[in-house]
DNA sequence: TTTTACTTGCGAATGATTCTCAACTGGGAA
DNA sequence: TTCCCAGTTGAGAATCATTCGCAAGTAAAA
């Protein structure tokens, strides 16, 4: 939030319930998704406004937006931004969604910016299979 | 092609020209640039049969499916699978997006699988950023 | 307070992707 | 070879996610 005021965006009503039903939610929301919960405390934010705010937090790198490889629809789902990046395995048996996180992805992300110059603002590790219950019960 | 007999997949004329099409393409294509070039050898292919046959591929796993940082739009690209994942870094700053492929790519994949229990069917992990001319640019 | 550039709500507009259904066809069976 | 039919296609409508346009509202600097 400092951050955003540092940057000279303006915090108003909407925004500030946005981010923080997106710094609290335990679980990846789509854009729908977020403006039921965020409605329970300001009901008229409208969902033009999620947008907006999604788009500018983006931008400023505070959430980061995944694909769940389009297990439910062609929808996008977003996270607040962590110190260490986590990858995202998505189930295609069961839906569910796990996290990864390791030093070794870490790594990986160093060296592809070392090796290429890249300068690396964001990153997405998804990947899609079977969870282990899923893989044992499909043989 | 022949994976797909071997699926009991029929193979039509349409299918045909797609998959040559993606195969063949040096760049990563969306449904509509997709369309207009199996159009050059296929004038009546339709737009559904072509989402169609994304989808058909996709399920095989004969292609990926990217978002490349979704730079312009909102739609997906696609790729012929090969033998080795390769990364993907699209440049905010000149819209370049190259390719990456490492071993330790490969090792991190292992890893998760191994951690987790997790079976891979397929594996994207994309970055945005500045590439090496534009990070240079922008100080 | 006053001011004003930035935001919002609302509804319409877009763009991507999917669906429906009648007509068509690949490829196994005869 | 010809026949047959389950699987496939084209066309257009429908759906869904996301974006726009604009008048009205409001942070926050002065
Ligand atoms: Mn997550
Ligand atoms: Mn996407
Ligand atoms: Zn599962
Ligand atoms: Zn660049």
């Amino acid at each position: 939030m400092d951050e955003l005021v540092e940057r000279g965006v303006r915090i108003t009503r909407q925004r500030r319930v946005l981010i923080s039903v997106i710094q609290n939610s335990p679980t990846h929301l789509d854009a729908t998704a977020l403006l039921a919960i965020a409605k329970q405390q300001d009901s008229g934010i409208n969902l033009a406004t999620v947008y907006r705010t999604l788009a500018l937090l983006k931008n400023c790198g505070l959430i980061d937006e995944l694909d769940l490889m389009h297990l439910e629809g062609e929808k996008h789902y977003y996270e607040a931004k962590t110190s260490s990046d986590h990858c995202h395995l998505a189930c295609f048996g069961c839906g569910a969604i796990m996290e990864y996180a390791s030093p070794l992805f870490e790594k990986l992300k160093r060296k592809i910016a070392a090796d290429s110059g890249f300068r690396i603002r964001v990153a997405r590790l998804e990947l899609g299979g079977l969870c282990k219950q899923c893989a044992k019960t499909t043989a």
